[in-house]
DNA sequence: ATCGAAATTTGACCCAGGTCAAAGATTTTT
DNA sequence: AAAAATCTTTGACCTGGGTCAAATTTCGAT
């Protein structure tokens, strides 16, 4: 078993939802074709122009997908953490990736062959499901991002990534810069920084450290148009 | 067989690219469970807001997929034409779709059920792969779509659509309206025609009525950043 | 606890592209 | 072929949010 990260007894296959469906057994045989990886903050899984032969999936840590315009300036396009996977690319085409991924801090991952993952899919129809199922939300997270940037001012922007954050408890850490969030957002750095201490004096959030935000006043961030 | 959208001899299965793979009796028993379904030109197929149930596979005409603000105005997300798909979301999630789809001419669709294409997948893998390997290519689309928006100007966001719509002839024939054109490459039909009149000024184009354009410099094009 | 680096905030300025409204073209219908 | 409907262009004006630069705060590492 290539595969070790291990934690609390649980091998790292049982804990991604793609491979959730399987038998212990099935479990055993992918783990067998896996081989950790381990990244550190800052750098690079792959890069815009590289070809991908292996799909990552995340054990632990995060990743952003990022492209960059000819300025240099980039955009996040997504946030990819635990359970979830990247380079999805290879298992098809043959094209070289357009993005770039970027590890927001020390990130492990398992790397399975793009030959060896079809193959799997075509003899466990539940990880193609599983797969398609992620792929379809990526979509449409992806089109909610456009619509987003195009259809709606940046307050709302903003307002509507803190609710969705919010797990309910009304205190929120961002697990990235607030220059990365900004850029997910669409939006400059200096814009957002503006429109959160906007959101504070009037008393909808507070915020707390760099990354730390508290909301104070829901019902006043769902009311912004 | 409920599929009855046959031309020169072909059914409608052999032209879909996820079904090209199958072997003749595969394609038999998929045209059995289909449905044929038309539609006039601005009707809608779905609404967001609906639960959809049924992937309707394009056979003949077009149909943009688009998102509204809370204002009213309209982004297109996407175009989608003969032998592509759209409603992959009734394969796997309930939610509702959040996006709204509308026939930009007539068109004519096969209707499958969820159900129905969810267990074809299981039974032939290249389906799913097909699928899949759509999907990846719409998720990187939309990507393209961010980044165009963010990160670079209307004018190059214009000339490299431009170029990318050329089949080589440099002659090209828009399929939908420049109000929808302009939607999808988000930003105003205003702008959009200032643009591409100060285009053809500087003699990188020429206008033809209202969906024809004519490339008369190509590394003019290019050049725009 | 202190220092240095990195991230964030604030100020001043400005322009790309949006909006509204009216006129002019194309296309479709009768 | 004329009329009606739809789509596109143009003009005038304006503002959201970008840019650059400098000041400040926070964080991580001694």
């Amino acid at each position: 078993m290539n595969c070790n990260c291990n934690d609390r007894g649980q091998n790292c296959i049982e804990m991604v939802p793609i491979f959730s469906n399987l038998t212990y057994d099935e479990m055993v045989e992918i783990a067998m074709i896996t081989t950790e990886t381990a990244i550190e903050k800052g750098e690079s899984i792959y890069n815009s122009g590289d070809i991908l032969e292996s799909l990552y999936v995340i054990h632990k840590g995060s990743v952003k997908i990022i492209r960059y315009s000819d300025t240099g300036k980039e955009q996040v396009l997504r946030v990819v953490g635990s359970g979830q996977f990247i380079g999805e690319l290879a298992i098809f085409s043959s094209e070289p990736a357009s993005d770039t991924a970027i590890a927001l801090e020390k990130t492990i991952m398992c790397r399975i062959d793009g030959r060896d993952i079809k193959d799997l899919m075509a003899r466990h129809p539940s990880i193609a499901f599983k797969i398609l199922d992620e792929m379809s939300q990526r979509l449409k997270k992806a089109e909610t991002l456009v619509e987003g940037i195009s259809l709606h001012s940046v307050e709302r922007r903003i307002a509507g990534k803190i609710l969705e954050m919010d797990d309910g408890k009304g205190e929120i850490r961002l697990e990235m810069s607030k220059g990365d969030w900004a850029s997910h957002l669409g939006m400059s750095q200096e814009t957002l920084s503006r429109k959160l201490t906007s959101f504070q004096d009037q008393g909808l959030i507070r915020l707390k450290g760099q990354r730390g935000i508290i909301i104070t006043d829901r019902e006043g961030l769902e009311r912004i148009e």
